[in-house]
DNA sequence: TTCAAAAACGTACCTGGTTTGCTTTATGCT
DNA sequence: AGCATAAAGCAAACCAGGTACGTTTTTGAA
């Protein structure tokens, strides 16, 4: 009665496999000139296997991107307002960086992203399932709270962190080593959180 | 020399009846079961001239919905901020609500797209798009400003308009008579503007 | 060894979208 | 009026992502 046996660890190995060549020839030759039938092939696999393991050619890349804002704000610890846990949680993950990932094929798959307007839009297909869920647990953080106001600054997380993405892709794509980029990220995190929480007013300051 | 003549009626009144036989069409039995054939053969058109006429299937539904932010902000009036005028414009278009365009057409737009997750993906394409030019007229409304912070801001702002006009396709969708939501997109707009001017902080008021 | 479930497969098919090359038709000019 | 041209339309074939379906192989356990 499942012994986590064979049958799924091999279930595993192909799916990797799968995604690991989808990954390589789409940053040798640009994701959309590589044909699903050419990476099941090249995987050793029938277009229908692929596809049974990947509903969609972009869930090829985009598997995996999820940053769970939702989850950040559930389980804040006591005490803390939504905004600043997510602060924090952000902030560690710049100083992180590549946190345990193998570094190489992170580079690549942020490469094929920012080079692939079709991969663009995925990502923002995912980061939108991420706003819906961030929206509830905000209502839950906060209830008897207005919802539209809930689903407001769920929309307005979620941009600044696209947003912060973007650029972060950006400068790798550029070029920019691993570890600069992160460090400028961390930077960025604080800009970013502090014109959610306290608006775009403050150019004249009223003390 | 092109006196608007015969050519252009007919070209104009072409797309206008292939936008409104997909429209109906889509409304009738909803977007994903409607093939590009159907509508062509119903249109009385070749597919290749539907084609011609809109790039995709969705553009049969989602043209001419750009809200153009970034137009508002470069045609602001001299002393105001760029956030002040995008408030004025959406209490303008909340006041107006139906700005001249047939009601009922407009109603089925809304209907179609807010029933058909691809559409909803289409409409987001467009808004981002629309972060973009507005990115950069917000970069030319302040120079010497911060890059990131006009990235930042224009990500926001998109995302409020965008839940603002989620929630108002929502209300529509659910059979809300026009005016009344119109009537709450304006108090609505209001709260949306006032987080972004002021951020989330304001819980406790310190005056 | 045997057997049922799960996984992989091959093939054909559908649909959105493009390409090619040919006909029709409005238009501007003489 | 008549004619050349350029725009618009068309039919049919094609491509790629994705699905349906029926068949074969692999696997875990009796």
């Amino acid at each position: 009665m499942m012994m986590a046996g064979l049958r799924e660890r091999k279930k595993e190995q192909t799916r990797r496999r799968i995604a690991e060549v989808a990954l390589r020839l789409f940053d040798e030759r640009g994701y959309d000139a590589v044909t699903v039938n050419e990476i099941a092939e090249a995987a050793g696999v029938a277009k229908v296997t692929l596809f049974n393991y990947f509903p969609t050619k972009d869930c090829l890349v985009t598997e995996g991107v999820k940053d769970d804002l939702a989850a950040i704000v559930s389980g804040r610890p006591e005490g803390c307002a939504p905004l600043e846990a997510l602060r924090r949680a952000y902030l560690a993950m710049a100083a992180e960086s590549t946190g345990g990932m193998d570094v190489e094929s992170l580079l690549a798959r942020i490469r094929v992203i920012s080079s692939s307007p079709a991969l663009m839009g995925a990502m923002h297909a995912v980061r939108m399932g991420e706003r819906y869920e961030l929206a509830t647990a905000l209502r839950d953080a906060d209830p008897g709270g207005d919802d539209l106001r809930a689903q407001l600054m769920a929309g307005q997380i979620t941009a600044a962190v696209t947003t912060l993405q973007e650029v972060f892709f950006h400068r790798i794509a550029a070029g920019e080593p691993l570890e600069e980029a992160g460090r400028r990220l961390a930077h960025d995190v604080e800009l970013a959180f502090d014109l959610l929480e306290h608006g775009f007013a403050p150019r004249e300051d009223t003390p």
